[in-house]
RNA sequence: GUGGGUAUAGCUCAGUUGGUUAGAGCGCCAGAUUGUGGCUCUGGAGGCCGUCGGUUCGACUCCGACUACCCACCCCA
């Protein structure tokens, strides 16, 4: 197929039989972050590459190999956001708002873009559901983040995720740690695989979680974190620990945990599926206190998480979970010949703008039959059909398409009105029966 | 970046050991007498058989390269 039609690798088109997936699981996120007292960000699709050097982390796959990075005509370094915390947190510095009233809370929803290689869950264009907190120091944060998260998949129905916890410590006991790990690996250097070999230097923590038996092997007597973390990251983290048992979390503590993004600190976690391939972590985040003084700011300790929309969706594909449907079409407005046509034509518009009802009528200039075809495909829940008959007589039937009853109706003034109530009280009536 | 698999209609897929005008189901369009959907029946539109090259009298079919998609590693949401 020619290039102009195909879209671009690792890009996804939503169709629109599929998108109202999409606006329920945002909206839900939404409100319940809303719920939670976060309020709605925007951010530029694009930043200065430097933003995202400095907050990612120069040494990161994601900022090495990963960015859609240009130079704009001004000369410019500019990158497409590859995750949604930099531009926030930029933002919010920028403007001066992290010196209101603490916490200050907001959520987005964006797309990202990683130039990877695509596989099931893995895009190069994806969205993001995400959520940020500054202010809170302490562990009950942790929890109320990770409980958001956990209440927002509850709310869409997904049940059957782990929740991964673990903690990184601060930046001085994980350099103490990653100094002991990299002193014990180091003894084993002529065993590790390939990639634990470039991983002892830049992320030893990652030869932890290797898949290689003989790595594996090795790392089953390495170091643990829990003997290193400094005594105030253990705190926090057994407060943490504490915190979701209190709120009837049930978790699981998975030294393996290590987020890919410099910035984190303390606290990382995962919601993951093992439903959907390979790539199952819907749900990633963490404390990050460091963050927003790197990027000159005032120190100000802060969390959140990313959550990976079209993973999220696809879990819920697979383990049957509802997506709520939206209202189709109220009303069919029929017609043959000119006059009738316009006379649908009015209606249509007066139900559309002075009643608010979805309503259609032909365009197409089809026969009855299908116009009627066309009705019930769209799943109009009435219809009615205008000729010279009903426009001489002033009197039209409107038709219930589920139970194919029919009631007559003053084609006049008021027609658009009747209409209407009928459409509604159908509403509530099916609002009732369920 | 490294592997493995796949590529035929809008979708899901058939296509005999290479042999004439490449098929089915679903979907789409139009009909089944006068102005009404769902069921049924009939007809129709729609394919450079992913691309390029090779073998052959002849290729959707065999071979090669490329590309794309899928899956896994890596990494992450």
């Amino acid at each position: 197929m020619a290039m102009i039609t195909r879209a671009p690798r690792g890009t996804q088109d939503i169709s629109p039989a599929e998108s109202y997936k999409w606006r329920y699981v945002e909206r839900v996120a939404a409100e319940e972050a809303r719920n939670f007292g976060f309020n709605e960000i925007r951010t530029p699709t694009f930043e200065h590459t430097e933003l995202f050097v400095r907050s990612v982390g120069d040494t990161t796959d994601v900022v090495q190999k990963e960015m859609y990075t240009f130079q704009d005509k001004g000369d410019r370094s500019i990158t497409l956001k590859p995750e949604g915390t930099a531009g926030a947190v930029r933002s919010l510095i920028e403007k001066g708002q992290l010196n209101d009233a603490l916490p200050v809370k907001v959520y987005y929803i964006t797309s990202c873009f990683r130039y990877e290689k695509p596989q099931a869950g893995r895009f190069r264009e994806f969205h993001q559901f995400g959520v940020e907190m500054f202010g809170p120091a302490g562990p009950a944060a942790d929890a109320e983040v990770i409980g958001l998260a956990k209440s927002i998949l509850g709310r869409l129905g997904v049940e059957k995720l782990s929740l991964e916890i673990n903690s990184i410590g601060c930046p001085e006991c994980r350099a103490v740690y990653h100094k002991a790990l990299k002193e014990y690996f180091y003894q084993y250097k002529d065993k590790l695989c390939e990639t634990c070999l470039g991983r002892l230097e830049k992320n030893p923590m990652r030869i932890l979680d290797c898949k290689n038996p003989e790595c594996g092997e090795i790392a089953a007597n390495a170091p643990k974190m829990v003997d290193y973390i400094c005594g105030d990251c253990k705190e926090h983290f057994e407060g943490v620990k504490a915190a979701l048992s209190a709120m009837g979390l049930s978790y699981t503590v998975n030294p393996t945990i290590v987020r890919g993004l410099d910035y984190y600190t303390r606290t990382v976690f995962e919601f993951i599926s093992t439903d959907i391939g390979a790539q199952g972590t819907v749900c990633g985040g963490g404390r990050y206190d460091g963050l927003v003084k790197e990027l000159g700011g005032n120190s100000l300790p802060a969390l959140g998480f990313g959550m990976g929309l079209e993973r999220l969706i696809s879990v819920m594909e697979k383990t049957g979970c509802e997506f709520e449907p939206e209202k189709s079409c109220g009303i069919y407005i029929g017609s043959m010949g000119p006059a009738a046509a316009l006379e649908a034509v009015k209606l249509t518009s007066k139900l559309r703008s002075e009643f608010g009802v979805q309503a259609e009528c032909d365009l197409m200039g089809r026969s009855v039959k299908a116009q009627m075809k066309y009705a019930d495909k769209i799943g109009a829940r009435f219809s009615v059909m205008l000729g010279d008959n009903e426009l001489a007589e002033k009197k039209a039937r409107v038709k219930n398409m589920a139970t194919g009853e029919q009631q007559e109706l003053l084609l006049d003034d008021s027609f658009a009105g009747k209409a209407a109530d009928l459409i509604n009280f159908a509403d509530l009536y099916e609002v009732c029966e369920k």
